[in-house]
DNA sequence: CAAAATATTTAAATCTGTGTTAAGATTTGC
DNA sequence: GCAAATCTTAACACAGATTTAAATATTTTG
């Protein structure tokens, strides 16, 4: 049980989080591998070989306790712990992502934003600061967030970066469409928006495969 | 030449894209995998296997045009013709998409939003109609679009795909946090925003691998 | 200008990670 | 206690990535 837990089963982690929290909400308490395979769209082997990488119970001839499974792989993805963050540059979709409550709810709060123009868009009603990129050095090391989220043009985002893990930041969800530079003990996951609808639209040309 | 081109390249199509745009702009006419692997941070073999799948012509001792890569890519990739989309949800989430820019730039163009309370979020300076959902079924018809994006809450995803099959819809940009069922001759794209930040919370509580 | 050296892609082979299948083991429920 | 259900573990198969060898183009040099 519980050895290395590949990188295909890591993409799949908040998917079994997803549907283990409905489960809990339609109050089943145990759920067999079929079962779980036909709502998740998996094969019943890889839902157990998955679970199994993570410290496999489940008890035979029985299934999965739901709560203790999802409990579990809460831990294992730290969603047990509250987490910090700024959101840099207020541009629609840094603002979208700031009022977003259900991030909230799931122990990620964010503290601030900061953009060029720290006036603009001020009609949504938010009670998040907007403060001047200019004062991001020292309200970051103030701040201590745990993690930025970057939602700036491009041709800022590397710089930013840096001048985030300056001042401690390790881990950046990054919105602008272009691949980053960090060092190994950086924590990088990428939103690549315009890449995703340009996958939509190759598979549009291509519904024979 | 020009087989069968993998998921795997699919995905990192929009990538070379990307990085193809940045050296056109640049004025790079011509380069190698060598060098084309150190800004995208890909072996060059799997670079030069990549081009290779899809139609590969590249100069044996001098490298690919970047120009005339990049239009194959981009054909390849439907990036050519034009798309008509709208956007159910007019929430932060879809407004954010509704007026980001650059999608109508590459060619995808908003046609209108959708929404239960269509009154709601007013005060941004847009020209796109919001109507409400039930006005949903006769507008999908006239307006005839081609690409759907589903920024709405998760309960009302499922209902609203099967609505908008019926109406002729075969492409669908997903923001809910489900996981869908669909036809086979449906194509479906998911931007799962928590899931993605699970990940970075996943990774944080895992530096060492 | 021709021949050798260099750079680079192409194509085939190998390796690695992931998913699937199948056999074995454990628990449940009658 | 036995049959049915279900997980566990190991073996197998497949796709994707990397490495290696071969082919081809460009540049250099005498």
């Amino acid at each position: 049980m519980s050895g290395y837990v590949s990188d295909a089963v890591i993409r799949r982690l908040p998917a079994y989080n997803r549907h283990l929290r409905e489960l809990e909400i339609e109050g089943v308490a145990q759920i067999s591998s079929q079962e779980l395979g036909e709502r998740m769209q998996l094969t019943p082997s890889q839902i157990r070989q998955d679970i199994n990488s993570f410290g496999g119970f489940g008890r035979q001839g029985y299934g999965y306790q739901v709560h203790e499974l999802r409990e579990h792989i809460r831990k294992t993805m730290g969603l047990d712990q509250a987490h910090r963050m700024i959101i840099v540059g207020a541009g629609r979709m840094g603002r979208a992502i700031a009022n977003y409550a259900s991030f909230a709810r799931e122990g990620f709060q964010t503290l601030a934003l900061f953009d060029a123009d720290p006036e603009k868009g001020k009609c949504a009603t938010e009670e998040l600061p907007i403060y001047p990129v200019e004062e991001m050095a020292w309200r970051v090391e103030e701040l201590a967030p745990d993690i930025a989220v970057l939602a700036l043009p491009a041709e800022h985002a590397q710089e930013t970066l840096e001048l985030l893990y300056e001042k401690g930041v390790r881990a950046i969800w990054n919105f602008a469409p272009v691949d980053l530079h960090y060092p190994r003990d950086m924590q990088v996951v990428n939103v690549h928006l315009s890449d995703s609808l340009h996958i939509l639209s190759y598979k549009m040309n291509h519904k024979d495969d």
